[in-house]
DNA sequence: GTGGTCTAGACCACT
DNA sequence: GTGGTCTAGACCACT
C-alpha cells in the first residue's frame, strides 16, 4: 500500500501524509474504515513509530483521520468534503493570483511555464 | 499617452498605476526622467487631480517614482529592478502555489483553466 | 521566565504553548519579538529539544509564532487577535451549550458547580 | 398537563418535546405509562396533529417514548436512565469546555456572564 | 494490542 | 549559531 523513498528529499512524514491522503481521495480507504497502526506501519516500512505519529498527527489537525486511543486511527466520516473544500480554497487563491499578474502584465505563457516546471519538479523529488 | 476608461469597474486611479508601470516596463519613461504633472494630467484626461495624486502616492509606496517638492514626480533610477522583482515574487509565488496544488492531486489542465479564467475576466473588465 | 513541572500529568509541551501563549497575552514579549531559540530554551530548562520543538510547532500552526529558519522563532504582528479572536469563539462555543443545557432543565447552581471543579482541577494539575 | 405558548419564538413541538422530558423527569408521567395519543392532544391543545406526531417522533428518537401501532405512545422503562446520561453527557462537554477556557485564560467571573445571559434569554423566549 | 510523550543523540541545510 | 528530521528505545495509560 504504502511506498515511501527514504532518500528522498521531501520529509518522510509528508509522504505519509500525501499517500494517505491520495488513499481518501481514490477510495483506497473509505471514511469510516482504520488505517494501519502506528506501529504496524512503522514495522512494514521500517520507519520510526515517531515519524509514523507525526504524520498521523498533522492528518489529524487537518479533520481527515481521528485517534481513538487503545483502538487505532480511522478515517473521517467527511474527510472527502474536507479535501474537496481544501481544493476549492487553493484552486481560488491561485485565480486570485492569475489575476494579479494578469495586471502586473504577466503573459499567460510565462504562467504556463512556472506551473509546468512546479509539476515536474515534483514528479522529480518523488524518484 | 494615457487612455484611462472612466466607464471601467476597474478603479481609475489603479488604471492610472497599471499604465505608468506599463510605460516603465516598455521604456515609454526611462529612470530619471519626469512623468507629467498632477495638474496637466487632471486637465488633459479630464480627472479629479486627489485621483491622480492617489496614484502617484502607491506608485511612490512601490519604489516606481518619487515626488520632487516643487518640481514634480520623477521615475527612480532603479524602477526597472523593483518591477522585475516584483514580477520574480509573483512567478515565485505562483511555483509554491503550483507546487502545493500538484501534491493536492490537482491536474495541471485544471490549473490552465482557472487562469485562462483569469485572465479573460481582466480583459473584459477593462472593456 | 519559563516555569515548567516536569513531574506533572500535563505534558510539557503542552505546559509550554500555555505559557508562551500567556507571555503574550500579557505582554511579557511584544509581536514581532524573537523568542528564545529551541536549542537554548532547551538548555535552560533541561528538556529534549525536540519537545521544544513540539509547542513551537503547534504554536506556528496556531498563527501564534512563526519560524524562520537559521534565525529563531518570532512572535506573529497579529498574534493578539489570533488569541482574542479565540477566545470570542471558545465564549461563543459557551453560550450555545448553556442554552442548550438550559433547556434540558438543568440548573443554573449546577453548571457554575462544573465550571468550578474544572477550574480547580486546572489549579491542582499545575501544582 | 401541557402548557403550549403559540406566540412563542420557540417551536411548538420543541415546547411539547421539552415538557415530555419534563414530565418524565418530574414522575408525572412513570415509565411504561401511557401519554396522550396524538389525535386527544390534538384536540386538547387545537394544535395540528404533525406537530404533535413531530415531537413524538423526536422523542422515540431519543429512546424516551416509543409507539404501540393501534394502541398509543409509551414512555420507555429506561427512559429516565436516558435522560440522565444526557445530562451528564452535557455536563462532561461543559466540563471539558470549562477546562479549556480555564487555560485560555479566561476567568470564571467571565463565564459565569456568559451563562447567565444564555439562562436569561431562555426565560425569554417563553414569555 | 493501541496511541502518546519524552530523551539522547546524529545529521542536514541555512545565515 | 539557527530550525528541522529522524532513529532507537523507554515508559505511560487505556482496551
Amino acid at each position: 500500500m504504502f511506498q515511501i523513498d527514504v532518500m528522498s528529499r521531501i520529509p518522510i512524514y509528508e509522504q505519509l501524509i500525501e499517500q494517505v491522503e491520495k488513499f481518501i481521495l481514490t477510495g483506497t480507504v473509505s471514511p469510516g474504515e482504520q488505517i494501519p497502526s502506528v506501529r504496524s506501519l512503522s514495522v512494514e516500512l521500517s520507519i520510526n513509530p515517531v515519524t509514523i505519529l507525526k504524520a498521523y498527527n498533522e492528518l489529524s489537525a487537518r479533520g481527515l483521520i481521528h485517534s481513538v486511543p487503545g483502538r487505532g486511527y480511522f478515517v473521517c466520516t467527511d474527510a472527502r468534503d474536507v479535501l474537496s473544500e481544501n481544493k476549492r480554497d487553493l484552486l481560488e487563491k491561485l485565480y486570485e493570483m492569475a489575476s494579479e499578474l494578469a495586471l502586473a502584465g504577466i503573459s499567460k505563457a510565462e504562467l504556463y511555464e512556472v506551473i509546468d516546471t512546479a509539476y515536474n519538479a515534483d514528479g522529480d523529488k518523488r524518484k
